[in-house]
DNA sequence: AAGCTAGACAACCGCGTTCCG
DNA sequence: TCGGAACGCGGTTGTCTAGCT
């Protein structure tokens, strides 16, 4: 359309819509324009009426609560902002976004943490030493291959270390969290996991955080969500989420069955059903405990189905 | 008072998904 | 089943404004 009016939106314009908005509701923005008169396309109107016209928006500043939560969800979920919006009434994804983006963020950072991954990043730092502390590539590949397929496989001998169920517990949440780290880090397509029991379950985990969350920790694991006075500190995402302990600790607590459905790095889709008591969890990427591992664990994948690619040069010259 | 800068936020853009004929 | 239109989402850009020099 080549008469499109673009810009901030006049207060005429406003009323046009508002009035059309308050009379028909929204849907149908492309006959917006038309019927309004408005110079606008019809994703500009949608767009102005989701974010700022609706009645039922707040516009006043984010309380503690809500940053909280924010925090929560977007460790959880990541940059899923409508998800997050859905969780927060009277704020737009918009909103959302822009206030991660702008204070947010800056705030995990001064406190040393990164807003990406939500853990210090001195942790990060130490992770990313581990790995250059190698010395042959080749010979890191293999033996932290070899490790790593050792802890998989004393996991997988774990009754108890198996997905857990509910998805009732910070450590699921961490565990559920890297995997969507790790879908991210290689530019999987999230929206296979939109809208699904995990993601739900996720959802009103934190925003029932003090419920779920608080009274099915493990002792080490701070929680805070919701609370009146929130410890900055809890959004620290913490390691080793598969201790068996915690596991044991855990057990008592779920027994609602999950499927978890993932889209694995090479397109393999994997589904995990997990019963109480079920012990078949077989994410082809591995209950990754964190990030660093996940990324490895893709090596070691990468590894097992193209051998001759990862194989050592015979010589450098 | 003028110019500059950073922060806040409204709006746009591109892309993926869904809907419908 | 297919293709185009519509919709929704997340990232980015543009604009306004307050504060500082």
């Amino acid at each position: 359309m080549v008469n499109v009016k673009r810009g901030v939106w006049t207060t005429e314009e406003d009323t046009k819509k508002l009035a059309f908005g308050s009379k028909h509701g929204s849907g149908n923005w492309t006959s917006v324009p038309r019927k309004t008169r408005l110079k606008r396309c019809g994703k500009s109107c949608r767009l102005r009426w989701s974010n700022c016209l609706r009645t039922d928006l707040k516009h006043d500043n984010f309380t503690t609560q809500e940053e909280d939560l924010i925090i929560k969800l977007h460790a959880a979920i990541g940059s899923r902002w409508s998800i997050i919006a859905q969780q927060l009434p009277g704020r737009t994804d918009n909103d959302v976004k822009i206030y991660w983006n702008t204070k947010l963020k800056k705030k995990l950072s001064q406190m040393g943490i990164d807003p990406v991954t939500h853990k210090p990043f001195s942790k990060l730092i130490a992770d990313y030493g581990n790995i250059g502390g190698c010395q042959k590539p080749s010979t890191r590949i293999g033996s932290i291959n070899k490790d790593f397929k050792s802890a998989m496989m004393l996991k997988s001998e774990e009754p108890h270390q198996t997905m857990p169920q509910g998805f009732t517990n910070d450590q699921s949440l961490e565990t559920t969290r890297n995997n969507f780290l790790f879908n991210r880090a290689h530019g999987d397509n999230l929206s296979m996991l939109s809208r699904t029991d995990f993601e739900n379950e996720m959802i009103s985990g934190c925003a029932l955080g003090e419920d779920r969350l608080s009274k099915t920790s493990s002792p080490s694991t701070p929680s805070s969500c919701s609370t009146s006075a929130f410890s900055w500190n809890d959004f620290l995402l913490l390691e080793d989420a598969f201790t068996p302990l915690d596991y044991q600790q855990k057990d008592t607590l779920v027994s609602k069955e999950n499927v978890v459905t993932i889209q694995s790095w090479n397109n393999k889709e994997v589904k995990s059903q997990h019963a109480s008591g079920s012990t078949d969890f077989q994410f082809s990427s591995s209950s990754h405990t964190s990030f660093i591992e996940a990324m490895l664990d893709q090596e070691n994948e990468m590894f097992l189905s193209f051998p001759h690619l990862m194989e050592e040069p015979s010589n450098f010259s």
